[in-house]
RNA sequence: GCGCCCUUAGCUCAGUUGGAUAGAGCAACAGCCUUCUAAGCUGUGGGUCAUUGGUUCGAAUCCAAUAGGGCGCGCCA
């Protein structure tokens, strides 16, 4: 039996269907929904069979409705039905019915809302994968939370989730970066090279002159000592040539910067189950395959494109090369495969790295991108479909913009002048839980504003602040109740089996109601792949709970503890044990960790 | 020029995949609170869901066009 009493009285409506109208099709069945009703007036839930199924029926749909009432009456738990509106049937069920989520709450714990609904579909959900060239900047910050709770929510609904960070340690970029580590090393020597030969040197000129690489540099000198220079007639270290290093400082840089970004997520509270390396997937062959079996498709051929609209590159010049056939699958224009000196663009790589998922077992593949990286959304999924032929469907989740806000005013972003601008000191200024969760209050496809002020507000207008004192609340008034010692056993276990017909109150009853729904929640935000619903249900929880402990302010008898009233306060304290536990199951998701007490 | 995302109360945003009278916080207004539970509470007002058309029993939600804002547009990743 579910835990979930939307899912049950479903099943109980659909029973009802089923005999009333027998020949109804299946997919159709299938929609038909039992929701919570928005207004209490409504009952508990409402389902909207009788309109759904009155065009196959060719009946109406009050008169489907009033089936389904004299039919419904007779389920065990429901108090009342009524037919609503256009053809709403609504359902009162028994308070006994919904008070007896508590005992399912404090006997499952935060495991409630564990749902069965992925059916164990193996989901590979990539996220953060940035360049190794660097530690974070607050850019990354937001597709790491949000992969990381869908990652989490996708696991609580079900799915069998790999979380996975994609290291781009094959391109120009990594390049740069061992030129610029090779830099600082020959520094830590003692070169009296000028930084602007040296800079004539490198490829691209040097890049990424920040001190972050000096260690990299001393490291590389405490490793290898001279041996990676050459040796001036005066005794100066002077460069020696590529083919000698170059190999040698990238992978050592690439691991160093791996480092730092595991660190600054590990702040985060981020936790990836595999890296995959874009040269390694090259090495091992994956990205040629994949290509071969382009080319056997027919898909790709040597062609000249079009110049981009708008502005031209400096550079542009008409040149073949290959291409994949991405307009057959809804991309705009064919795609390069292939940059001039012959070596693959990071499209090509990227089509051999999704393959390499596939090969490794994935059913779904979620990539969590930055808005940037909009226009290659098509390309990427046109390739995949190319290759798997649908089988296995790439979703991707943009997450916009965040600007970072100062007392209302945007925030710039420099080094120079000393604003940060990496990921650790958002972290450092603000806590990981206010990032975490404030990362989670907007849908991520739409531009987000992050306060730096408000988000550590202790405000009733900041969720981060009202759910954790939510939580906060409970425990303390369990802390009460254990001290007290005059009300038995208060914890999960002892207050599961509570006598909970003491609960009548509006104000108890929404609560109870608002628990009963986190399963079909959970359900919900994971098949819409939208994790901040998470952030909105506990703030609405949130509220629910505060509400309920308002009312003991004007009047002492509604408070929780209630001395000599032994049977009504351990119900209470099971209702207030379950929000807590919920809020925690919840924030679990989020990755945010609850606190006991308000400081 | 093209593609993708966004536009809901004065402000910041939700809206359970097409359902009933579109919600919450802030701000505004009215009242309460000298802390046994006020890092506040109760109540009121506030809307052409950007605009126009379409799809149907029903549209903030789906489709098309328009306006405004954001992101992006060979050989970067």
């Amino acid at each position: 039996m579910s835990e979930c009493v939307f899912q049950r009285y479903r099943h109980h409506v659909l029973a009802v269907v089923r005999e009333l109208l027998p020949d109804v099709a299946e997919e159709t069945l299938a929609r038909v929904e039992l929701t919570p009703t928005r207004d209490p007036a409504h009952g508990d839930m409402a389902t909207n069979a009788a309109l759904l199924l009155a065009k196959a029926a060719r009946r109406k749909p009050a008169d489907i409705a009033a089936d389904l009432v004299a039919a419904l009456q007779k389920v065990e738990g429901i108090a009342a039905v009524a037919a609503a509106g256009p053809g709403f049937v609504n359902i009162t069920l028994q308070p006994g019915v919904l008070r007896a989520v508590l005992p399912v709450v404090l006997g499952v714990g935060e495991a409630y809302g564990q749902s069965q609904a992925g059916r164990g579909v193996r989901v590979n959900v990539e996220y953060v994968s940035a360049n190794p060239t660097g530690p974070m900047h607050v850019g990354h910050c937001r597709g790491a939370v949000v992969g990381d709770a869908l990652a989490n929510l996708m696991a609580k609904a079900g799915f069998d989730v790999t979380k996975e960070f994609y290291i781009n340690d094959a391109g120009n970029q990594v390049k740069a970066l061992a030129w610029a580590a090779y830099w600082r090393y020959l520094q830590v020597l003692g070169t009296t090279m000028a930084q602007d030969d040296f800079s004539a040197l490198a490829p691209g000129g040097l890049q990424y002159q920040g001190d972050y690489l000096i260690p990299v540099g001393e490291a590389l000198a405490a490793e290898f000592g001279n041996k990676l220079a050459e040796v001036g007639v005066d005794g100066t270290p002077l460069p020696a040539p590529d083919a000698t290093w170059l190999q040698t400082v990238r992978g050592f840089a690439v691991t160093h910067m791996l480092g730092a970004i595991k660190e600054d997520l590990a702040a985060l509270g981020v936790h990836h189950d595999v890296f995959s390396s874009e040269a390694d997937v090259l090495a091992r062959g994956v990205t040629d395959a994949a290509i071969d079996q382009l080319a056997k498709a027919d898909l790709l051929y040597n062609g000249v494109l079009e110049p981009p609209k708008g502005k031209l590159p400096d550079d542009w010049e008409e040149r073949e090369q290959l291409l994949f056939r991405s307009t057959s699958f809804g991309d705009d224009v064919d795609r390069p495969l292939r940059k001039s000196d012959g070596t693959n663009t990071y499209f090509a790589n990227d089509i051999g790295y999704h393959m390499d998922k596939v090969a490794r077992g994935a059913q779904v593949m979620i990539d969590v991108w930055g808005a940037d990286h909009g226009g290659y959304v098509k390309r990427m999924k046109a390739a995949v479909k190319a290759l798997t032929g649908g089988a296995v469907p790439l979703e991707v989740l943009l997450c916009q913009i965040v600007h970072i806000l100062r007392d209302g005013q945007p925030v710039k972003m420099s080094k120079r002048a000393g604003t940060f601008v990496t990921l650790r000191d958002l972290i450092d200024e603000v806590g990981r839980d206010a990032v975490r969760f404030t990362m989670l209050t907007r849908k991520s496809d739409a531009q987000m504003e992050f306060d730096l002020d408000l988000v550590v507000a202790q405000q009733r207008d900041n969720p981060v602040f009202y759910v954790q004192y939510a939580h906060a609340r409970c425990r303390s008034v369990l802390r009460s109740a254990a001290e007290e010692g005059a009300y038995g056993a208060v914890d999960n276990a002892g207050l599961a089996s509570a006598a909970l017909d003491s609960l009548t109150s509006d104000a108890e009853m929404a609560l109870v109601r608002r628990l009963a729904e986190w399963p079909r929640m959970v359900e919900a935000a994971a098949l819409a792949r939208e994790p901040h619903r998470i952030a909105f249900y506990l703030a609405e929880l949130a509220g629910d709970f505060h509400a309920l402990w308002n009312r003991g302010r004007d009047d002492a008898s509604l408070r929780f503890l209630q001395t000599g009233a032994v049977e009504a306060t351990r119900a209470r304290l099971a209702l207030v044990a379950a929000t807590a536990t919920v809020i925690r199951s919840g924030l679990a998701v989020m990755g945010v960790d609850p606190v006991e007490e308000m400081r």
